[in-house]
DNA sequence: CAGTATCCAACGCGATACTG
DNA sequence: CAGTATCGCGTTGGATACTG
């Protein structure tokens, strides 16, 4: 089964919801976000983007940087200066992204408490 | 540093975007997202859930769904009969978090195709 | 029926060291 | 500057067996 067929409640009907854990698999890693959010306002280059976002290791950008490409979500440009020098920037289609992501993020923003207390008392009890 | 200390664009200015990274760490995992699509229409049981689940074992359903219970996205309702009947429901909370998820949906089946062609051109080169 | 317990393999990620 | 290579640990999740 895939979660496509299973359809959530939809603007229109018939609707369903293909494809949703492919999203959680492109971006629902440790860093994705980060990233994504750090290149909201233009091209950014490896090691700026890195002092950027605080606690990820030059493995992990390079990694995460490299999967977010492939995706086709930022795309990197090499300037085969001495030293190198590459810059990382959203795509179209990354920059469409965050559309989505905000409505998560207002989700998140109105249930917080909720999801705070609710573990509270779960943990008491 | 945290999501939240950097903005996405947002319908009104000045809103951040706390906490995306942890409504991940709530559904982000492997099978949330398709148990919480199951129980979209009403209370269903824990071995029909099972059933609905392709591929899921019994132990992760159990897991899975206690975190949706401990952040209270799932209610759980043990009927002490012999046998036991356990219901298990989307709360309203839960069923809020439908909404966003669809926006994600949305987002999915608009760009799967770009995906899939990034993919293929990374792939190759 | 609705779980628990145990073991284990795969993966994600961090730390560290090295390089064109 | 912008990476790559290697190692190792902790977590996730699957398989299987057992239980009130």
């Amino acid at each position: 089964m895939t979660l496509g067929d299973m359809d959530f409640p939809t603007p229109g009907p018939g609707h369903d919801c293909r494809m949703v854990r492919e999203i959680l698999d492109l971006v629902g890693d440790k860093w994705s976000l980060y990233i994504i959010a750090s290149l909201k306002d233009g091209p950014v280059r490896f090691n700026e983007l890195r002092r950027r976002i605080d606690g990820i290791s030059q493995r992990m950008l390079t990694i995460t940087l490299r999967g977010l490409e492939r995706n086709g979500l930022v795309s990197r440009t090499l300037f085969p200066t001495i030293p190198p020098r590459v810059e990382y920037e959203l795509t179209d289609v990354g920059r469409s992204l965050l559309e989505p992501v905000m409505a998560l993020t207002l989700w998140a923003n109105a249930n917080q408490l909720n999801i705070q207390h609710a573990r509270a008392r779960y943990d008491a009890s």
